[in-house]
DNA sequence: TTGTAGGCGTTATCAG
DNA sequence: CTGATAACGCCTACAA
């Protein structure tokens, strides 16, 4: 049609043509209809994004990332929220193989290694996230372990000599918490200091308030403890909380460091010292890797993992 | 088809051939295709958002509902970020009326009053805020002006005379920072206190950092003043952090109060009092307007304007 | 440079 | 209860 042709700036209509047909249609109020276009050829140009929550600093500044990375890239995203729920994580992949998207950005929260097999699908997919390391798919990661280590030394060379951390029940070694947990420990035996089970402070969520209470527990209960290690910083805004209510001096009493530097930690008070990992890189990497596979023909291409890289942010919390 | 009947699980299939058909889908391991099921029933089951940004506490909150109230309704979300650019929330628009979506909420910020024509399309479209007062659309508002009479009025009745303002340039009466303006002003003159332009600091952007940033100017010029309305949470933790840096106690020399009830408002030192709006059902009414107008035919339905209740939440910040 | 034919995968209609 | 047919609107290939 040639139609078509103007529609999609093609060359070869004459100038005169052309405007006939813009004219026309201008006159019939004429849009194109992108679900027939997607149907012809194959592809919508929109891609998912599943995530546990977008309400969360940390994901939602990765999905906000995620959105103007892909944008740049010429797609659209349609978001999902799993409440970090295996089932719907799974319900993603679904919807995604269904040619509801032409790739699936999908941050593993719920689902976990032994799911590894059900990510051998036919179509583009990027996990975000560590739970299913070495998985058949292209992989975005953060360097957990190197970045908690440093953190932790961070908070030694201070002068801290017992140094606490908040983390997320210990479920196995592959999550948020496992992940980090196991950098703290590496720091702190690297640093001949001991790690007792008192000071690892696992919590029922990663959530403020789980953290502001777990810490005028740990205070009330006269744990003590000079150091202290979140492994969110959503964690540590309530920790910060929690100390405050305690009496407790941050840093004079407890210095308090941080992971992810959400937009709001350099204006708490004090102000969060935190592990900075590049979110707009991490984002950058995920879109580029799913475009590349969306627009490739012929054999697949190896998969690829990418760690981003870290840096830490000091602030006054640990000053 | 009797494939198609199966797979929609529609009646008047008999249980055997129900069952070869289930059979053979997983043998030869079928998938809908989404987008052709999209062209013939002329419907996505996608709608849009287009909102600034969605990595602000404010409209990361609202997404997330939105996107939670969309999955009650059978509907997915696609994002859009503006960048409260007028040009990209029309784009927006355009892609609605292409049938990418089957309906748009946009949160108009870049568009003004004058822009109210191009809105009127023939699809469903629900306008989230209320630079478009009285637009031919369905529109979702909070009670601005109300809300923030009462806040300033709050800090009256707590004892402040020299009530502050921080809010956005005063371009119009229409946006957030006009309509919230106004209800502050309000508020003050029915006490029978002053206003004087000296109260009124508008910033370049509704942002942490230019919230700091001038209460620490206002504290270095000498301003006098004992209670603070931040036209956002947002603006309202910058400030809680400058007046610190400034060293002014909080609420013991200035009283602040912000609107939106951002999730970390609870939580910062000292915490923060301050409008929620109860975004969940702001929420759940755009998405359940917008499903209406979807699912409707024959005539247009009149058009709707919900204006969302509010409460005021009193923490130490105005104690 | 323009136009014609056909098909993408699904479902509504209606006949068997 | 099952199946044949046509059409949703677009684009690629090819023909004129």
């Amino acid at each position: 049609m040639t139609v078509s042709n103007v529609i999609n700036d093609r060359p070869h209509v004459r100038p005169a043509t052309r405007e006939r047909v813009l004219e026309a249609m201008a006159r019939l109020d004429y849009r194109v209809n992108v679900a027939a276009r997607n149907l012809r050829k194959g592809r919508t140009g929109t891609i998912g994004l599943a995530v546990p929550e977008v309400n969360s600093a940390y994901y939602g500044r990765l999905a906000a990332a995620l959105v103007a990375a892909a944008a740049r890239h010429g797609l659209r995203v349609s978001i999902e929220q799993t409440g970090a729920r295996r089932e719907d994580e799974l319900a993603a992949l679904t919807l995604s193989r269904n040619r509801l998207y032409d790739g699936l950005i999908l941050a593993t929260v719920g689902m976990g290694p032994a799911d590894a097999g059900l990510l051998r699908v036919d179509h583009p997919v990027v996990i975000l996230g560590e739970r299913i390391f070495g998985g058949p798919v292209d992989h975005v990661a953060m360097p957990n372990v190197e970045a908690s280590a440093a953190a932790t030394r961070h908070l030694v060379e201070r002068g801290c000599r017992r140094v606490a951390i908040l983390c997320g029940e210990l479920r196995d070694e592959v999550d948020v918490s496992g992940l980090r947990h196991s950098g703290y420990r590496q720091a702190l035996q690297a640093a001949g200091l001991a790690a007792g089970p008192e000071l690892v402070q696992c919590l029922p969520s990663l959530t403020m308030d789980a953290g502001a209470r777990r810490v005028r527990a740990m205070v009330a209960d006269g744990l003590d403890f000079d150091g202290l290690f979140c492994v969110t910083d959503t964690v540590a805004t309530g920790a910060l909380r929690g100390l405050a209510d305690a009496g407790v001096r941050v840093p004079g009493q407890v210095r308090v460091i941080g992971f992810d530097n959400v937009d709001t930690s350099a204006f708490l008070v004090p102000s969060l010292s935190t592990v900075d990992p590049d979110h707009d890189l991490m984002a950058e990497r995920a879109v580029a890797l799913l475009a590349a596979r969306i627009g490739r023909t012929g054999p697949p291409a190896e998969q690829v993992e990418f760690v981003s890289g870290y840096s830490l942010v000091i602030r006054e919390s640990t000053a």
